[in-house]
RNA sequence: CGAGGUGUGGCUCAGUUUGGUUAGAGCGCUACGUUAGGGACGUAGAGGCCGCAGGUUCAAAUCCUGUCACCUCGACCA
């Protein structure tokens, strides 16, 4: 295949250097700017256009399945952030603290929230009598802070925005049931709307949320070969119910705990949108996500009539989301900036076309042109977006099941985790010691126990013991 | 938190080793004109407490001390 040529210059291509081209991608397409608080980014207008499409869309999934959006406080007390110990242990090293209001000192420190599970606990303990009051399946849109050490945009910022659900049920069979269901609204989302194909499975008990009794994820392939955790649901069975006094008096006046469930994506997902599509003209948006889906060009704009042709087929377009680029740029100059902003068409249309009653549509992804008569344009872009959205998510599949290798040594493991970016299946023991072997040995971390499980073989990668589950390894974000 | 790197117009950087008039360049920005099918060109212009604070010196972007911020890699991290 010939080396495509570089239109963009100052996007550095992946091949030489894939984090400096994530973070030329994400300012060159305006997704957001560094603010003057370390870690802290400004989300500029693309950047939050894309994800309000991502709240649009999720929250109305979640209401279909009969989810309401509730708010609920910044600021967690120390008290009842320390009521569940290995929630308080997995948090609290990267928690801010409020310590004074207004002058005066606090009696009682106050975190802003890193998640909201306490929150909730302690809301739900106070409105949570009967059977009759569950379940409860509250979902929150927030942002939360968590101190981290090292940050990259999206991937790992201090503040983040994202939704949590967090839900209260009256066995563990719903509660198990509800983290499945989430997860697999989450998995359906990804692929059908940002063209990202998702593993779904169990995370080890090592790399589950603090707290929980079990932590389900979906995880994607970026394009460098690397693993990006995308969402999450958990199972909390009932022992934040213990922790925090969530009773209910069943049928039969019993009392009984509560089971629980939280489940979240963040703008997170952004960061995978960019590094799954992404090439070296910037940043390539499916059209189900996509602000703009398609731009109008017009070439030689100062002559007669082509401004004026250029609306008429924005207003042509009205089912689509149009935009018309008549800033005095030149033609060359907007279909960088229509690129790397990653909208999904391109309609060029000047002089000449307008002669023959045609325009040229450009496709993002493959930069294939087509000529089509003004007559049936409407039609064209309707099949060109469907055909573009399809084919993002078949080549994102192809690239995650051409980097997908299985290893059933462990100099096998050693070898593929050496040379060759991307999942690796290997059968484990679920021993712990085994997963730290692993990472010191190779870099990578379990990725999740998938729920399409086969048996690649018998014993255990790393000890050789009886294995107990097909893994998915990875070096991850 | 460890190792390394970088702070000079909006951006990318030169100048720092060897201190010396008025701190430079390219891009971007503004105005006018010519252009227009893959980041056009000309002319004229605006824009700098050289990250911050001390110190050395007749003299500091340049040397010394401290400090802050950001980047990369690692550790850590739902």
């Amino acid at each position: 295949m010939a080396k495509e040529k570089k239109l963009v210059e100052a996007i550095t291509s992946m091949e030489v250097d894939f984090a400096q081209w994530y973070t030329d991608v994400v300012k060159k397409a305006e997704l957001i700017e560094y603010s003057s608080i370390r870690g802290c980014m400004i989300l500029r207008p693309l950047g939050y256009a894309i994800w309000e499409n991502i709240q649009r869309q999720l929250d109305a999934d979640f209401k279909a399945t009969g989810v309401e959006n509730v708010y609920m406080p910044m600021f967690i007390p120390e008290s009842l952030l320390q009521k569940e110990k290995d929630h308080v242990e997995g948090f609290a090293p990267e928690v801010a603290w409020v310590t004074h209001g207004g002058g005066e000192k606090l009696q009682e420190r106050l975190c802003v929230r890193p998640t909201s599970e306490t929150l909730f606990c302690d809301f739900y303990s106070n409105i949570i009598h009967s059977y009759r009051d569950l379940p409860k399946l509250y979902n929150q849109w927030c942002s939360v802070v968590r101190w981290e050490k090292t940050t990259r945009p999206f991937l790992r910022s201090m503040e983040f925005l994202w939704q949590e659900g967090h839900t209260a049920h009256a066995t563990a069979e719903e509660a198990e049931e509800r983290t499945i269901q989430m997860l697999n609204v989450y998995a359906d989302f990804c692929e059908r709307v940002l063209a990202i194909p998702m593993i779904k499975g169990r995370k080890s008990e090592k790399e589950k949320f603090a707290g929980a009794h079990a932590t389900y994820t979906i995880e994607a392939l970026m394009h460098d070969g690397k693993a990006l955790q995308s969402g999450t649901s958990h199972n909390f069975g009932d022992g934040f119910a213990r922790a925090f006094g969530i009773q209910y008096t069943d049928q039969n006046n019993k009392l009984q705990y509560v089971h629980q469930t939280s489940w979240g994506v963040s703008t997170r997902i952004i960061g995978a949108i960019i590094m799954v599509h992404g090439d070296d003209s910037g940043l390539v948006l499916p059209p189900r996500i996509a602000p703009t889906q398609v731009m109008v060009i017009p070439i030689n704009q100062k002559k007669e009539g082509v401004l004026d042709k250029a609306y008429e087929i924005k207003d042509r377009l009205g089912e689509f989301k149009v935009k018309v680029d008549d800033s005095d740029k030149s033609p060359g100059w907007k279909f960088s900036e229509q690129e790397m902003r990653g909208i999904p068409l391109r309609i060029e249309i000047g002089p000449k076309d307008m002669e023959a009653n045609q325009a040229v549509i450009v496709r993002r992804d493959t930069r294939e042109k087509l000529v089509v008569s003004l007559d049936e344009i409407e039609k064209k872009v309707g099949e060109v977006l469907e055909t573009m959205q399809r084919e993002m998510l078949e080549r994102a599949k192809a690239h995650r099941d051409a980097h997908t290798y299985t290893a059933t040594t462990m100099a096998e493991f050693e070898e593929i985790a050496a040379n060759k970016p991307g999942f690796i299946k290997a059968m484990w023991c679920q021993d712990e010691a085994c997963e730290n072997e692993i990472k010191e040995k190779t870099a990578c971390t379990s990725r999740c126990m998938p729920f399409e499980q086969e048996q690649i073989a018998e014993t255990c990668v790393c000890c050789g013991k009886p294995a107990t589950a097909l893994t998915y390894w990875g070096k991850a974000y």
